[in-house]
DNA sequence: AGTCAATTGTTGACCAATCAATTGATAAGG
DNA sequence: CCTTATCAATTGATTGGTCAACAATTGACT
């Protein structure tokens, strides 16, 4: 009980510090911050999104989505417009040298995403997104 | 190829999104931050410890020590005193009130814990934990 | 129409981490 | 000794996230 307690703590520790090394190194070698970078990406896939879309897909306080948006734009990653048929949202696109940038980092990321899992099976990272979708599941219900 | 590329970058999406979420459950339910916990911990199991050893056992920034242990020392929670043999170390040690905080937040932070891997088996812990360690590893080791 | 509620985005204040520069103490080598 | 290098802690600036307050727009109900 105690020691799994204990186990568990470090499991959380863990979680910590590979967020923060795998943050810190994606933008060292791809030069582009990762969260910058998965909205740029979401917007490739998905087309024109509003940025409580964009809210939503990628979890994130909508404060941070309005003020990296605001510096995507001044980069001429993005352009933001009024929704004309609802004047409340901004619709947001991906501009061409937006998807330039994405392609420029893409064989870093690719290799980067490579080493990090370079000594797991294929059966290893199916059971890791298993339990990590577990885990989102169980973080994200409140307490009751 | 391009399967696992995508497979990679969700998983790296939930490590983030699982992090914050733990993070934020835990300070709302245990009433302190989770890093404040973690230093506290730390000086419950080693005792004395210099601000550099808790920097190297926790992996944060030493200003974020710093600052963490002004506050935590504001509070009570710890006292931290020059080392006569080496004036240039700090030696740090958890307070009486910050060892009853710590207990306070004990059967919280064990019921916490239980609900977020209520759904895991014993052997999926060992194996989430070997890959930790693993991703650990990785995302330590600098590029070459 | 007219009020009231809900939705969307923006802004400001805050917190936690990083890096870089600084200060003060010690160690090492001439 | 004295200089130089190294080490530990602190501080300031920056980044990226949170929440709360706000404004503007739209929807709903009478």
């Amino acid at each position: 009980m105690d020691q799994s307690c204990e186990e568990i703590k470090q499991m959380i520790f863990m979680f910590k510090n590979i967020d923060r090394q795998v943050t810190q190194n994606f933008e060292k070698r791809t030069g582009i911050s990762l969260t910058r970078y998965e909205i740029l990406y979401t917007l490739l896939k998905c087309g024109q999104l509003s940025q409580i879309e964009l809210q939503k897909k990628l979890k994130i306080d909508q404060a941070a989505i309005t003020r990296h948006l605001k510096i995507l734009e001044e980069k001429d990653f993005v352009f933001r417009n009024r929704n004309k048929q609802n004047n409340r949202e901004v619709i947001v696109e991906i501009t061409d040298r937006g998807k330039g940038i994405l392609e420029n980092c893409d064989s870093n990321r690719k290799q980067f995403f490579d080493e990090l899992f370079h000594n797991f099976t294929t059966k290893e990272i199916q059971e890791l997104q298993i339990m990590l979708k577990k885990l989102m599941d169980n973080s994200d219900k409140p307490h009751c």
